[in-house]
DNA sequence: AATTGACGTTCCACTAGGCGGAACGGGGCG
DNA sequence: CGCCCCGTTCCGCCTAGTGGAACGTCAATT
């Protein structure tokens, strides 16, 4: 569903992908070779040498009773090599750099640190006024749009937590401080897939931000644009559009599967 | 270095997994097609169409911004469906064939649940005399083989926790319930690779066993030979030998990297 | 016991598909 | 501004993969 059509192929490559994916999605731990090449409609000499290729490096192992054929150690190596080096940062980045230049104004990332969100990258557009949000700086997770967009995807559990054990301090004085308040806001993004927030955490600024999955389907960042408030309301909607966008196929490239 | 030279393969898919080790054990989550190429001695014109297949397929991802490539979503989904569908019991169940047919001796494979182990299946030989053990019957961590054989390699602090919490209770006149010694077992245990019980859980019976890693490293299994104590006790070596190589070769199966 | 069927595996001649050296294009560094 | 290195594509040669068919084995069936 995403890049194909493009650039050369190996049709022995592909193969070999989908036999592969064909074990990663089966609901049985074992396949049969004549299962796999109806399957996938390729012969099954040829199911076969993949697998037997596989076998050796130890991608695929074959229980030698049954003969038939199950993941191997190896598949697992790699599944642990993602969650290593998938890092969001690195994947965000030429995000961030597309959403400033789509919009002119400020993209930036922020990971959840407990009760907690801090900015870690950003990408500014080339303006003499635009907006910079100092890295590395940490705020609460009820104030502003990234904020938000975290605390909504939350387990409801770890809302009503959040609600209980932190007091809702305001850092402009439009803050949302009043739980219920704050409740139906989340509700709004939840639905809507992105938060949006104009003064809540700093002055004159306004954004919109959406959450980002990792795999095991919790929020763990949040990438945002923002800029100043006047002049960002009139491309807010398209702003939204874009960022829900962005949220989407970074949790997809962190192994979050919709 | 395990199974190779035997049966067909096809060079193509040999270098496709080839080429995704090499993200596995990269250091840095991204590699270059030039890299990749000298590293593995593949041309770059073949490096890259496999990388772009690959990519087709979500098992890499591609940079745009640096043209640099790491591992994707579904390297992800196929370690996840390795843990999903490993089952210790499947994958041992030839073996223990093969240990109880070598040696004529009742093969077993414990779990651990807790502060104990229970059988969960057995294989025995066609004799007259032999061994039965009661799947699903659980015993303490400090008596018999396959239970020294897990205790023996969890964290020092829950060996430390079992001491003191547990009550070293004896089940037969030759459970060791004192707790310097049962430390000395442990550390031959540690020492040689396999756990030896003579009248210790049964009385009569003597056994081996080995611990079984999953892939995190810690035991989460026995597997083991056992028969009546004075017939078992002249093949205790070659049984030994043969345990140690099983529970080596199932903890490799299970994602255990030695 | 004999028979059937299904499965994994191997064979073999054909040819299509992959191979790789070389050329291209572009991005970054000095 | 020019250089260098990287990713990408081109193209003709030819090898390596292909797949239909045959084989061996095992389990269930009659």
């Amino acid at each position: 569903m995403a890049g194909d059509t493009s650039g050369q192929t190996i049709t022995a490559v592909e193969r070999t992908a989908l036999v592969m994916s064909a074990f990663a999605q089966a609901d049985s731990q074992h396949l049969g070779v004549t299962e796999i090449s109806n399957n996938l409609d390729i012969s099954k000499a040829v199911v076969h040498r993949i697998l037997n290729t596989l076998r050796s490096l130890d991608y695929i192992a074959v229980d030698p009773a049954t003969r038939r054929y199950m993941l191997g150690p190896a598949a697992l190596e790699l599944g642990l090599a993602f969650l290593r080096h998938v890092d969001v940062r690195d994947i965000a980045k030429p995000m961030l750099e597309e959403l400033s230049a789509k919009t002119e104004e400020t993209a930036t990332l922020s990971i959840r640190s407990g009760t907690h969100r801090l900015y870690i990258d950003q990408v500014t557009p080339s303006r003499e006024v635009k907006m910079t949000v100092l890295l590395g700086r940490s705020f609460p997770l009820h104030a502003g749009g990234s904020s938000k967009a975290i605390l909504a995807h939350l387990a409801p559990e770890d809302i009503e937590d959040y609600m209980s054990d932190v007091v809702l301090e305001p850092l402009t004085e439009l803050t949302i401080t009043d739980p219920d308040l704050l409740m139906k806001d989340l509700a709004r993004i939840r639905r809507l897939g992105y938060a949006s927030s104009v003064n809540e955490r700093q002055p004159g600024a306004a954004s919109v931000a959406a959450p980002v999955f990792d795999h095991s389907g919790w929020p763990v960042a949040a990438i945002s644009l923002c800029g100043p408030a006047e002049r960002f309301k009139d491309k807010a909607d398209e702003a939204a559009a874009l960022i829900v966008a962005a949220g989407r196929q970074l949790s997809e490239r962190m192994g979050y599967r919709g």
